[in-house]
DNA sequence: CCCATTTATTGACTTTTAGTCATTTTTTGA
DNA sequence: TCAAAAAATGACTAAAAGTCAATAAATGGG
């Protein structure tokens, strides 16, 4: 009869509707004052029917995290497919991973979120946590792969076990990206402005001791390193 | 006459005691579940009373957010006065961070809301604020000055600007050390686990990536690295 | 096409918790 | 001793997440 196809479909045109008023009112309002009486308004449903949709507000903002994590994935894998050397692609990832950042940091909240759930939080319940964990998982072994390629090519040291190295330059790039974040976002941080730190100069002297400790005597010292990066800001 | 001052000593008491109930709370049931009935309850006094300490309680969990910076800024600033050469007290400060946030998970979770706070917080009327900043900016000048001393002793490249460097150390190690939390404290966070990543290790490899960018021929690998590791834990 | 049954929608209601304030109690000092 | 000031109280308000009995819409067999 198909009738049930079709309601599926519609189901999840109505979950895509209020993911879709909830990132506008997030963009709006930030995601601290994310409001569900207010999403209900704005997808134009009832509050009860947003909550047969979505069974909580977390379940909500998984919704925005799998969509902010999907769309860093793609951003990053694309840069696997570019013809340059592995060392490239480890600092073109992690300029991508800036550049997002800086262009949708509500998106990067959410991300931050999702890394914060506890277990107290309905946990297994959810259809998006799977989802987040897999995109992560995407981004991460992009990574991997631009260090195994780095190490092939010749452009990155072998010493390294590329797994332990990917994570090394995830975390530390988390760590960056974040301050950037800060630094964009919150008025109170000043440590940047404080020492008179440029936050692209601060990238670039990351990527160049980074390259100190992985890459190969000639590919030590990035030049077109500002090139990239300006080009990575689209 | 000396009341005054007797009441103001009174007043202080007060508000160690209510940060006193707070922490405990917070170290039972986290700092997500932080209840202000609930500290008023454990401190001894009515809900009123509290807030005539703590105007909020945000206020109060950057009362417990001062003690955690100070403590660290402490241990921190320790580290400057061990007889060793600046490179190894740039180690040692990294392994500080580490072991704090192992050790003192929540300290950690209420320096990160206050590094998350908006200005839509009550931002300015804060009472601690100010010294959460005074702390970090102590901790993070410790940073330079160990970077000094290694630029000094030979130890540590002279080619970086202290502060610029500082502040990368800064960020990153943030970035690696978060990542350590979120291993010990979110179930769902899988990334080490899945790539069979010791985190002690995973530290050990940041020092020697750090210690490739930034120390002098002679100091790059750091032998004694994991007995200052396993010291650091006391 | 009708109507019984299932499915979806509604919004008033409950619950939780931060924060307030009129009232009461305690302290002060003349 | 007592009036005024300061401190303490807890019942109350407000805001926002989440629930559910009642209602409306869709379905599909006869």
């Amino acid at each position: 009869m198909g009738t049930s196809e079709r309601k599926e479909r519609e189901k999840e045109r109505k979950k895509a509707l209020i993911l879709k008023s909830a990132e506008a009112l997030i963009f709006e309002k930030g995601l601290d004052n994310l409001n569900m009486d207010e999403v209900a308004e704005r997808a134009e449903v009832s509050k009860g029917s947003l909550y047969s949709y979505f069974s909580s507000k977390t379940e909500i903002v998984l919704g925005i995290c799998n969509k902010a994590t999907g769309m860093l994935s793609k951003e990053i894998s694309e840069v696997l497919t570019k013809d340059i050397p592995g060392i490239e692609m480890v600092y073109s990832i992690g300029a991508t991973f800036l550049n997002f950042v800086r262009a949708h940091p509500e998106f990067f909240r959410s991300m931050r979120f999702f890394d914060n759930l506890k277990d107290t939080d309905q946990l297994s319940e959810s259809d998006y946590i799977e989802l987040c964990q897999s995109n992560i998982n995407t981004s991460f072994t992009s990574m991997v792969r631009a260090i195994q390629v780095g190490m092939q090519d010749g452009s990155i040291q072998s010493s390294y076990d590329p797994k332990e190295l990917a994570v090394l330059l995830w975390s530390t790039s988390h760590g960056l990206v974040n301050m950037a974040y800060l630094h964009q976002n919150t008025p109170h941080f000043q440590l940047l402005e404080k020492n008179n730190i440029d936050m692209n100069s601060l990238f670039e002297a990351y990527m160049k001791l980074i390259g100190c400790g992985i890459a190969t005597e000639g590919d030590i010292v990035h030049d077109d390193l500002k090139l990239i990066f300006e080009t990575e800001k689209k």
